[in-house]
DNA sequence: GCCAACGTTGGC
DNA sequence: GCCAACGTTGGC
């Protein structure tokens, strides 16, 4: 059945080994169509390998000042091999890659529309932080703000190219057309949760006195790296049954780490931020 | 531009 | 295999 998404891009000028790496509403809204290359982490990209043709996403701004959900649009063409990994020129690029053996790949996404009130993810915080619904959004129900609640945007923000549930879809479309929270103040109250932490000087509990360490030194280039081949595993081979290729495992639990574990989660290029495509 | 969160590296 | 140093994302 039809999946949702969500996918980032920067909409503020940005420059990336000389290249500008924006890609606005307004940029995406022109160009219609646009190949979604850049990403550079295993778990979003064994999402966009999930996602079919026709399917809907949310178009997210990122690392901006008011980051949030813009746009809609939807998959017009399915996976394949992100070419600009094999540009040396690229902001992307990703020597340890080839030809033969694709790592990292992108979909094709054709803008929908515009959100009619954009939805800041500030708005999204405050359903997430609060018990209950202003007035202003009521609207959206306790079980609308449950799946707020639950969006990987809000649990686990790193992500680039996230899944989306039905509810949660259906939650932030009618936010978009209904808005009514301009008035509210988003930001996050002093005594409630404190999502930040002032930082403390220095936790310290468990052991008494670490010693210092000597010096890490980064090794700057791998001579072959065999590194995690594990990733081809779930393209390549298995003509027969696509799939299997990443198990989400509940990125929840508690603040602990998460597991990396084969592909899912790392990124191992140059790359950074979100995902990203360009005009 | 700061820095929290969190993932990765690699010495021990 | 623990865990401190380091690197990056991305909100603020």
């Amino acid at each position: 059945m039809a999946k949702f998404w969500l996918l980032k891009a920067e909409p503020d000028t940005r420059i990336v080994k000389g290249k500008d790496v924006k890609f606005s509403v307004d940029d995406f809204e022109s160009v219609k169509t646009s190949p979604w290359e850049g990403v550079r982490n295993y778990e979003a990209r064994n999402l966009m390998k999930e996602m079919q043709k026709g399917e809907k996403a949310l178009f997210y701004h990122s690392n901006c000042k008011v980051p949030g959900i813009a746009g809609f649009a939807e998959v017009s063409k399915e996976a394949y091999p992100d070419f600009t990994a094999w540009d040396p020129a690229h902001p992307y690029y990703d020597p340890k890659t080839d030809q033969d053996d694709p790592r990292w790949f992108m979909v094709e996404l054709t803008f929908k529309s515009r959100a009619q009130n954009f939805v800041p993810l500030a708005l999204l915080r405050y359903i997430a932080d609060n018990s209950t619904l202003p007035p202003e959004i009521e609207y959206i129900g306790d079980t609308g703000a449950k799946a707020i609640k639950a969006m990987d945007l809000v649990t686990r923000g790193r992500l680039s190219v996230q899944r989306v549930d039905g509810k949660a879809w259906d939650t932030i479309v009618q936010l978009a057309e209904k808005g009514g929270w301009e008035e509210l103040d988003l930001k996050p109250k002093k005594g409630g949760a404190a999502p930040r932490q002032p930082k403390k000087e220095k936790v310290a509990q468990k052991k008494e006195k670490p010693p210092p360490r000597p010096q890490r030194k980064r090794k700057v280039k791998e001579e072959e790296e065999s590194e995690n081949e594990s990733e081809s595993e779930s393209w390549e081979e298995d003509g027969d049954n696509v799939k299997k290729a990443y198990t989400p495992q509940k990125a929840k639990g508690s603040t602990k780490r998460r597991k990396t574990e084969d592909n899912s989660t790392n990124d191992l290029a140059p790359r950074r931020r979100s995902t990203r495509a360009k005009a």
